[in-house]
RNA sequence: GGAGGGGUGGCAGAGUGGUCGAAUGCGCCGGUCUUGAAAACCGGAGUCCGGCGACCCCGGACCGCGGGUUCGAAUCCCGCCCCCUCCGCCA
């Protein structure tokens, strides 16, 4: 959400910042402008009526006589029929307001840019579906639920267990606090992060219930502080979650078939920050850099793209994807992404912070970024520690978690 | 799933349909007193919207949320949400 009070102090700029969006956000803001202005008319109006109904009821004791009586409901019935339109005019143009992305970042970049590669990439070989045999069993999973589902088998399983524990152990020693979020949510929460309505088609809703399944455990942290006003004391807040992500991936089809690059439901281990407004460019490099050191570790290549504008959702202002090279397709493919929502979401979700005793709360920043995938980082993981033999040898940082050191070649002892 | 009870300011807790934004207590902030503190006393304090983008000022709204009745609703009616107790079921 935007700040409506922004809008109507720089209307121009506003309008040219969500020009780099297109043309339709552009025009969605002079909607916002015009059915503002016209809810200002009839707020002003209303509120005159109503002084003069307080007037004249205020400190009263008995019935009133008939001839006042007469008055007042003259009175009240203006007010109603104002209060009418007031509610009217609002709610369109709350939902006008709502429909607006984020503002981008000026540093956001108009056409996809590679920050840098780190690691050694080019390498090629087989992909994870064949080194990793029926330990990804496609097949079943299919038979059991559809396209798009993996059961992940044997010791799949303990790397998967693996790589959360690392990531959230990792995690929590840098000050996020581990969380396992709902992923049955309320609409409210998808308004509130900024998927409703942007990206309605991507989620599953369970209609005899009025839930919705997260893509993201994002939704469940951020709606964490959902209408709280947070001390100063208690920023930066920062939390990993962990759960399983369902998506549709409506739009998608024919596209990414192959084992685990796509699913409709895999785990992730989430980084989600509260901080206040100033820090929040800082903490978006931090996330990044953190994505980066998880890379480094797990040996896998991999280079950091700015993500451009039209490709931004609707509530990052800026975005950046870490993408890792992977062997079995001979390209960089998305791995991880890191987002800063500014105070977008914080507004839709009304998060604010006290700075001092004395001043207004203020909205906080929301920023958030992947640390680990049990579907793409499993494949990175695959293809890049891949042995001409089909074997697969494993970081050593994921040993003291349970990670095999080295996965055998699929069909070895019936796998 | 069935049967009851309840949601009021940071917390606790009053509130015959008519100065109730809301008593009172605790907590909190400022002050007086004190060498300092405590006690006592005095004062203050919520959030949101509009009026000019202002912590002053003016108006309006907010007693779980949303509707309704009424000249007038924290108080009456309806729907929803949440919490508690009992029974059933269940990992």
């Amino acid at each position: 959400m935007l700040d409506i009070r922004l809008i109507r102090r720089d209307p121009d700029g506003v309008r040219a910042m969500l020009g780099r969006r297109g043309p339709p956000a552009a025009a969605g803001l002079d909607k916002v402008l015009e059915l503002d202005g016209r809810w200002r008319e009839v707020t002003a109006e209303l509120e005159k009526v109503r002084a003069q109904q307080n007037r004249a009821s205020r400190g009263r004791k008995g019935a009133p006589t008939e001839e006042e009586r007469a008055h007042l409901a003259e009175l009240a019935g203006r007010r109603r029929k104002l209060a009418d339109e007031e509610a009217a005019v609002g709610a369109a143009r709350e939902a006008q307001l709502a429909s607006l992305p984020n503002l981008p970042a000026a540093d956001a970049p108009d056409h996809e840019q590679v920050i840098r590669e780190v690691g050694e990439a080019g390498a090629r070989g087989r992909d994870h579906l064949e080194l990793a045999g029926e330990r990804i069993d496609m097949a079943r999973a299919a038979r059991l639920s559809g396209s798009r589902f993996a059961y992940l088998r044997g010791e799949l399983v303990a790397l998967e267990l693996a790589l959360v524990s690392y990531a959230v152990a990792k995690l929590a020693d840098k000050g996020f606090e581990p969380v396992i979020p709902p992923v049955l949510v309320r609409e409210r929460a998808l308004y509130g992060t900024g998927f409703l309505p942007d990206t309605e088609q991507q989620i599953y809703g369970l209609p005899a219930d009025d839930l919705y399944l997260t893509g993201t455990s994002e939704v469940g942290l951020a709606a964490l502080h959902q209408e709280e006003i947070l001390s100063a004391g208690d920023l930066p807040a920062r939390y990993a979650g962990f759960s399983s992500c369902f998506r549709r991936e409506a739009g998608a089809a024919g596209k990414d078939t192959r084992g685990i690059f796509r699913l409709h439901q895999f785990d992730k281990v989430e980084m989600f920050s509260f901080v206040e407004p100033d820090a929040s460019l800082a903490e978006h490099e931090w996330l990044l850099a953190i994505q980066e050191e998880i890379c480094h570790e797990l040996s896998i290549p991999y280079r950091v793209v700015a993500i451009p504008v039209d490709d931004l959702g609707a509530s990052a202002a800026k975005k950046y994807d870490v993408e890792a090279w992977l062997p079995g397709q001979g390209r960089y493919r998305e791995l991880t992404s890191c987002s800063n929502t500014t105070d977008y979401q914080a507004r839709r979700l009304d998060i604010r912070y006290r700075e001092s005793a004395e001043g207004r709360p203020l909205h906080v920043h929301t920023l958030n970024g992947t640390a680990v995938t049990n579907s793409r980082t499993i494949i990175a993981l695959l293809e890049n520690g891949q042995h001409e033999n089909g074997s697969v040898t494993l970081p050593p940082v994921l040993h003291r978690y349970g990670a095999p050191e080295v996965l055998a070649p699929a069909g070895a002892d019936g796998k």
